[in-house]
DNA sequence: GACAGTCCATACTCATCCGTATGGTTTCCC
DNA sequence: GGGAAACCATACGGATGAGTATGGACTGTC
């Protein structure tokens, strides 16, 4: 009835179905995740999943090391492209905040941090974003433990700001209220 | 204080249950709640709970109902009597910091966001704490606006420290390292 | 154009867990 | 002390979803 998403006859990879794993969790949270259900998404049925992998165990993983791997990177590694240490973190915020969508997959994984196999990934993600801020501050001026603690602070308020605002759907708030508050974290977060 | 297994072999009512399942809560998340494993953990079967409730479900909107009236108000209550307002914000983050232990079941339903009975419940929870921080910092002589941003900010803050530190346990941070970053929270988001 | 390896469909088994049916046991109360 | 209500045990039905077995269909390669 709903097989309306793939017509096309091709056959699939394993990188296909950890794919769609992903697109499918950002969607409806960890929870969803049930090969019968993915497999009709993709037009095929279980027999094509164990083909790939050995459990459904086995491609939650395997898809969560590939967000992992692949997923994210690229913004930190375009802020330290920015010269002027002081300029970066504003332009962290500005970027994270405009940007939304590829953390629709972390917050959908911050809401299921009670399965247990997304624990380890999400340590590991945060305590390397932590690591990363902690620099910043540090390269911003703050001294080491001043810098730790306010990596600590604005690592949770955005930690926060997805369950918040993402999941519970607190007063929606809009674009240019949106704006008003990452310039008032800017402001308040970052030392003159 | 905590409920403990129990060998008596006293009745249960419908508030036993409604404990129990508010301890497994916090202890196992959301999703370990199963009947027949509370009964057994109660020492009793499946026939007690389907008397005392139609369904699972209507233990858990009964649990999270109950957790929702008499959890909570008592920090809030107590901050409110604080006469001056500008000792109120710093009373209630160090008070709200080494009382964590209440806070176990908003961290189990924080990372149970999934379920969506859980939603509608923390959205009020966490609207009427937003609010009160805002009134508050509003009396500490933020203007407005001002004051409703940094109420986002400070309850993201929490929000967020709960995740990374309850169910993530990023470097566990010890007794006086926490502090000096209560303390740092206070000096950062505090106007003076 | 046959063959091997890749990919998928069908049809099961098995475990889990919610909910029901029904009868038994305890407790309260007149 | 006897009946009614409250409470619980046992046994079942039924749905869901993971995993298996096996045969068929597709694809590249010689």
């Amino acid at each position: 009835m709903n097989a309306a998403i793939k017509p096309e006859r091709t056959r699939l990879s394993a990188e296909d179905w950890e794919l769609a794993a992903l697109h499918l969790i950002a969607e409806q949270g960890v929870g969803a995740l049930a090969v019968e259900a993915l497999a009709r998404q993709l037009g095929v049925t279980k027999g094509s999943f164990y083909w790939h992998f050995r459990t459904r165990e086995a491609l939650l993983n395997a898809s969560l090391e590939r967000w992992e791997q692949y997923g994210e990177r690229e913004v930190i590694n375009q802020i330290e492209q920015i010269a002027d240490p002081r300029k970066r973190l504003p332009e962290l915020f500005r970027r994270v905040a405009h940007e939304l969508q590829p953390h629709r997959v972390y917050a959908a994984l911050l809401k299921a941090l009670d399965h247990p196999q997304v624990v380890p990934v999400m340590a590991r993600v945060s305590q390397r974003r932590m690591e990363f801020l902690t620099t910043a501050y540090s390269e911003a001026g703050l001294p080491s433990i001043e810098a730790l603690n306010r990596a600590r602070l604005t690592y949770a308020a955005y930690v926060g700001f997805l369950q918040l605002n993402f999941t519970l759907g607190l007063p929606r708030i809009n674009h240019e209220e949106f704006d008003a508050y990452v310039e008032h974290m800017i402001a308040t977060l970052i030392p003159a």
